[in-house]
Formats: C-alpha cells, structure tokens, sequence
DNA sequence: ACCATGAATACAAACATTTGCGCAAATTTT
DNA sequence: AAAATTTGCGCAAATGTTTGTATTCATGGT
C-alpha cells in the first residue's frame, strides 16, 4: 500500500492527455481548460497524489526550508523565538530546520554548512558566544543565500537584523534602580564579543552618567555565560569591599545563577543585592524571590519580524539592489 | 560569485572524463582508478563543488531528514530529548525539522501531513493533549514513513516507542512520601487520554495499596496541562474538606503552577503541602523552593534512544518482518 | 476561400544525479 | 598464444516536475 510513487504521468496516462498540461492544470495556469482541469484535480485527489518535493526542488532550486541557528533551544528566549519563525515560516509554506551551536564556533560553522549543503532557502541566526569572526556567514553570501541576525548580531551594518533596542532597555534598568535611591550599581555582562553586551554597558554606562553617579571599573564584570563562570564573577563581586547594592544581569538565566550564588555566601538575593535582568522569561513567574524587574524582549514578536524580513529577501531574491535592513524592536521594563 | 552552480558536469568537463565516472569516482566506487579519483576529490575541492540533494533524493528517494513534532518546545524535557535527537540523527548526515504542536490536534495533523509532502525519512512524535485517535499518524505508515513515539506514546502494542518507566516511577514516588509519613496524598494529573498520565495513576494507586492506604477518589485530579485548569485543580485539592498533605504532580510545570495556587490561598508549598513532580527540569535548580522531589526521567537520553531506533527502522526499511520496538529508559527519584 | 487570432493542449528540453550495461585495454590464466 | 578475467571508464536511461515553444483546432473577419 504505498501510495508514494504516483506522479503526473498517472495522473495523465489516466486521463489521456500530457503530462505538461496536468502540471499546469495543478497549477491553475490560465491556458488550461477548466473541464480538463476539473477533470485533474478529480484523478489526483482520487489516486492520492502528493507532488515530489525533490523534483520540484530540482527544477525550481527552491528547497522551501529556513536555517535556523541559535545558541541554545532550552532558553526560553530562543524557543519563543522560533516559535514565532515557525508560525510566520509555515503559514507561507516552508520549513524550518533548527540548529543549536550551543555557543560553540565549531558547531555554529558545522551547522551552516550543513544549511548550505541542503541549499536552504535563508538563515535566522543568533550567533555564539564564541564567535568573533564571521567566516561562515561569508560562505552564506557566497552562494547567495539570505541570512537575517537574530538578537545576537554582528556590529557590521551592511547585514540584514533584528535586535531589542538594547541600549535603551539597559538605561531603564539602571535608571530604575538609581531611582529606588541605590547608588552602587553592577553589572554582570555577556561576553564583550556579542554586540548585545555592549550595548546593555552602553546603556548601563549612559544612565549612570546622566545621574551623575560615577562608574567603578570593578563593577563591571562579564560572564561567558557558562554557569561556573557566572559563579565565578559574581563571588568577585560580592568580594569587593564595596559590595554592589543591585546587580544588572545579562539575562535572567545569568541572574537566577547570581543569585544562587548569593545565597550560598549568605547575601539575600533582592534584599542584600537587588537582581534586574533581561529576557522577563515566564519561568521568572514561577519563582518566590524573582529579580525585582526584567527587561521584556518580545522573542516571539522577534522571530516573527525576523521570519517575516527573512521571507521578504528570499523573495526579492533576483533583485540585487535590496540593501540590508535592520528593525529594532522595543523593550519594556517589567517591574515584578 | 554565485558558487552554487557547480555540478559534476562541471568536474566531468574540467578534466575531460565522463559524468559517470565523477559520480562514482566521488562515491568511492572500487571501479575508478585510484589517480582519476584524486583528481576527481581535487577539483571538486577547488571548485568548491556541493552535491545537490535535490537530484540525490530525486534517484535514490531519500531525504536523509527526519521529521520530530512535539507538544512545546518551551518545556525543557522536550527540549532536552530534541538536544539528543539532533546529536544522533546529525552525526549520520540527517536532517531534523521540528514542528509544535501546543497539544492541539488540529496542529499535530498539520505537521505530520507537511511531514509526508516533505518526504521525511522518518518521523519522532509525542502525542499532543487532545490526541485521542491516530488517523494522521496510520497515514505516516500507508507511505511507509517510519514512525517512533517518545513518551507520550499510544497505548497500542504495535508501534515504536521509548518511554520512561512511568509506572514504577510513579510508585517510587508515592512511596517516597507515604514512607515520610504522609497519608493524605493527592495526583494533580495529566489528560486521561495519555497513557502516561495512566501509568501514573497506575503507580500511585499501587504505591497506596502496597501501603495499605485508602484512596479517595477527591485526590485524584486531572488537568488538561493549561495553567488556567491546573490552577484551578489545585484549588479544588485545597477546597477539600480534608485538604491532601502532599500532591503528586504531573511534570514540573504542573508542580510550579499548583504551588503558585497555594501561595494564593496563603498555603505553603512544601510545608503545609508537600509536591512532588515528574521530569526534574533544570529550572527547579534555580528555585529557592522546588518540589521537594521529582522523577528525573533522562530526557536526553531518551531523544538519544529514539533517534537510534528510528535510524535503525529506516536503514532496515526494506525488511518487512521488523517488529515494533519498545525501548523503556528507567528513572530516578531525585530528593531536592 | 483565406488569413489572422486565440484558446487549449502537446512536445521536448532541462534540472543534477545515479546506475545498469557495454566496451575497450590491461592483466592473468590456461 | 589464445582465452578468460579484471580494470577503468563512457553511454544513456531514469527519477518527477516545470516551462518555452510548437501544434492543433475552431472562430471570426475580410
């Protein structure tokens, strides 16, 4: 009972008439009689046709699949994110194929060229904590495949991204919590190879000088997102002689981790230390003692935007004067 | 400088020798002398040749990808597994596309029947919460599209599936806190249409009757995994006139939402009632206060198992004598 | 009666790859 | 030295679909 091998040709050896013309008949191409037509889509439902995706890749070079890479699918940010890439994504009829660097280079690259050898359509991807270069994403261009950035973007302006508008999300927090009348504030960043980390300093660095609280070099850290390194920096802070009073985190997963290691050095997380984070992650609304505020990113409404920018090139695909495009989503600052 | 172009027409013309000698000479073929080769595997190096998979699956009627549609990718247990699909099914050159299904059913359909127009090679399903009946998925097999369940598996002797030993899981579980002196024990369960929601209560019930307990018939409850029922479930526990002193939940998530009803009542988890949950997700390392104990039920190894059958399945696609295989991966209660 | 027009359909090439078969030349066996 | 086998490679068909061009047939205008 395998239905898989009926093509065209039966439907038209069934009925007579050529091949081409059942193709333009499934088609609905307008030089098609709609009797002949009728009498097509009657056969095909009737033999349980299904189109074979490999001959019709074959001729159009369209694979109707999307890359997506990102760093890790267990952080809600990014599941969220895909979800709203695979709601955008499959409403128009592709696929989505999703790859976890796991904030490795090496399994970002292997994963591009994976998309490149399976000749997917375009990209979304959130590049890795340890990617510097962009090596890869090169090869991407080369062959002519679009490719759209993903909260994790490159500095370089001539690519195609979607990001928060970090920077101000960053100058929010820091005001609230100036605001609360705390005035030794730390940051506990990403690592300084994401552009995101920079810009969560800038803001961070903005809004402390424009109340005229002055910035100390040592309360500044950054984690490469590992939880041992998380740990690691965040006892670095507690050991200084000036303790912070708050502590802006990187993202939540970063905080959660702060402040465990608050509580195993005694120091009461949000009463000794006060946490903002960003990412406002529901499992935040799970927790007793979650970080007083977090900055709410949209992922999904950001995947969205990036499937929707990504669609958008794939189908202009022919015309080369589309200059990158780079929409910013805004943040809001939820006060828990 | 679009690469992609580059076929084994093109190696075949620089060194002047036929297609068909390419093709072999590029799949080892023992036929081809060993210096046509080198030059083969140099030029298509140079050329930066990139085999088309579309030409491939249209001879050989392989995708060499494997289609996974799970309830959400949000939840860490499927992410978790997925982690151990991809690293199985990647490392033999497979594909993986994912597709959620919230737990509707109407989604779950759509994924499988993009599935089959795809021609995955196979497919890794967990059934949604609103699955009763198996129409789309007795398709998958009229294509003879290789098919393996994980977790949430259909009662049916005759098909794949990996799951977890829910029952003795469940068991353990119960016995754990009838063994600290609870009597009063309640199961916040899922839909009744899952079987491992009845593996569940399988255990439970076994665990009190082992015991010597009572069961109440007010204890038992299910949810339908939406937060709203599960909040109000709880509630229901809570309303009793003898309120339970602990509650078996469904998964983490559940467990999560059910103490949150508590606080709403002014109940204290794990003090005035006691949780303990199934999946033992790493979130529940970053609460203060987690279920006292939860079924750490290997997610990852899972997804592993699943994949290595499920390639097993397709490598032996021919054989038609292969039986369906369950693979029963243990747990383990972890005391928090 | 003749040509132009247009509709409806047919023909065939093209897409990139695999593979059965065949044909030489080279090597081994008798 | 003839026969048999092996080695190395080319030819061409086949996979299922799309699409440019050709063909047929009828209609209508002159």
């Amino acid at each position: 009972m395998q239905k898989s091998q009926v093509t065209i040709k039966d439907i038209a050896q069934e009925l007579g008439i050529a091949i081409s013309t059942v193709s333009r008949a499934l088609q609905n191409h307008p030089r098609i009689g709609l009797k002949t037509k009728e009498q097509v889509f009657e056969v095909a439902k009737r033999l349980n046709y299904v189109p074979n995706p490999a001959a019709i890749l074959l001729r159009k070079n369209k694979t109707y699949t999307v890359g997506v890479v990102f760093p890790h699918l267990q952080e809600e940010f990014f599941s969220q994110a895909i979800t709203g890439i695979e709601d955008v994504i499959s409403a128009q009829g592709y696929n989505v194929v999703i790859s976890q660097s796991r904030d490795k280079l090496e399994r970002e690259n292997r994963a591009i060229k994976s998309f490149i050898s399976s000749r997917v359509d375009g990209v979304i991807a959130s590049i890795s904590a340890e990617t510097t270069q962009y090596y890869s994403f090169k090869e991407l261009e080369n062959y002519g495949i679009p490719l759209v950035f993903f909260d994790r973007v490159p500095k370089d302006v001539a690519v195609n991204k979607v990001r928060g508008n970090i920077v101000e999300a960053a100058f929010e927090a820091t005001s609230f919590l100036a605001k609360k009348g705390i005035t030794k504030i730390a940051i506990l960043n990403g690592p300084s190879n994401l552009e995101i980390s920079n810009e969560r300093l800038e803001g961070y660095w903005k809004a402390l000088k424009s109340l005229n609280l002055s910035i100390f070099q040592q309360y500044i850290k950054s984690t490469d997102l590992t939880n041992e390194d998380t740990f690691k920096k965040m006892e670095e802070l507690m050991a200084l002689p000036e303790q912070p009073q708050a502590v802006l985190c990187f993202n939540d997963y970063v905080a959660l981790f702060a402040m465990q290691s608050c509580r195993q050095k005694g120091v009461i997380p949000n009463t000794d230390i006060h946490f903002v984070s960003f990412a406002n992650l529901p499992i935040t609304a799970y927790l007793d003692n979650p970080p007083i505020a977090s900055v709410e990113q949209f992922a999904y409404k950001m995947g969205e935007q990036a499937a929707i920018l990504l669609l958008k090139i794939i189908d202009a695909k022919q015309d080369k004067t589309l200059i990158p495009e780079e929409i910013i989503i805004d943040t809001e600052l939820i006060i828990h």
